[in-house]
DNA sequence: AAGTCCCTTCACAAATTTGTGAATGTCGTG
DNA sequence: CACGACATTCACAAATTTGTGAAGGGACTT
């Protein structure tokens, strides 16, 4: 069980990120409840609790889990924002894709069209506008693929 | 110019790849022939010929840029592999989706389709599925719609 | 063959990122 | 209010990544 848990961190790291982060959502997904109390990430990956804490804030900040506390109880738990975690990649991807057509629109700018740098970039930046259009369209197309055969179970 | 570079330089960085690689590769990209020295790399960007050798050899490898020389020559030229080299990586990024969809099948088997844990990892493994059937018809498209807008000029 | 230009290699320094210990803060219990 | 369980904060140690100096190698010139 662990073992699976490391590999899944390492492959979300492998994706970008945190290593410490990836580690403790890899042990919530895995988890059977989708959900995991503080004192279970530390003696599970065993790590401390400040790099429970530290990586908990990553995961909460990028809004991939969240957490919770009975009332009247002590203890937190963390759990998965979403079971379509995987689709929130998306939107960071899109920041992201924002943030490269918006780079290179400034860069094209100040180079210039009429040069053959200028019309390399130009053709980069149609390319990322492309796909952020696309990229939403992929995702719906998903959705409904799930939804016909039944496997979707919306929340 | 050295600005632009450094900016594009930046988004590769975010965008995964090594700093100096991606600093190197924005410096052929921008440049106006697509194609640049060693020296010229070492002096545009401020950095040692060792630095140059290693982003270049990286770059090499992940089928990024490639190296030519003039017979009679001493001076080797980096040129870009392809016009359309963002392309690649998406290649790359099928590579990464193939590694996933391993961790996860794994996964999967360890902990049986039976559990939430299960049907949650089981249900990742499709999107990635889906992903990587789609993504080359992204690319598809993508060309398509080049070519109808008249922007493409196939090599 | 020798010299020089250009590039690569790699041990190691420098820079950056990661993770912790211990102090501190929050909240429930008695 | 005091105490204890649980969590956070942050200075700093540890680990990792990045980039270089200098030695070495390849290829062109003389």
């Amino acid at each position: 069980m662990e073992q699976v848990i490391e590999r899944i961190g390492l492959t979300l790291s492998g994706m970008g990120m945190p290593r410490m982060a990836a580690r403790v959502f890899a042990a919530v997904l895995v988890s059977e409840q989708g959900r995991v109390t503080s004192a279970e990430l530390a003696a599970t990956l065993r790590i401390s609790p400040a790099a429970v804490s530290q990586a908990v804030q990553y995961l909460e900040n990028v809004g991939m889990i969240a957490r919770d506390r009975e009332p009247g109880r002590r203890r937190d738990h963390y759990r998965l924002l979403s079971e379509h975690w995987y689709e929130q990649m998306f939107t960071s991807r899109d920041r992201m894709l924002v943030a490269i057509e918006g780079d290179l629109t400034a860069a094209v700018g100040a180079i210039g069209v009429g040069s053959a740098a200028g019309q390399r970039l130009d053709e980069t930046r149609r390319f990322f506008a492309y796909l952020r259009g696309e990229l939403p369209k992929l995702i719906e197309r998903w959705r409904e693929r799930e939804a016909a055969s039944g496997h979707a179970e919306q929340a």
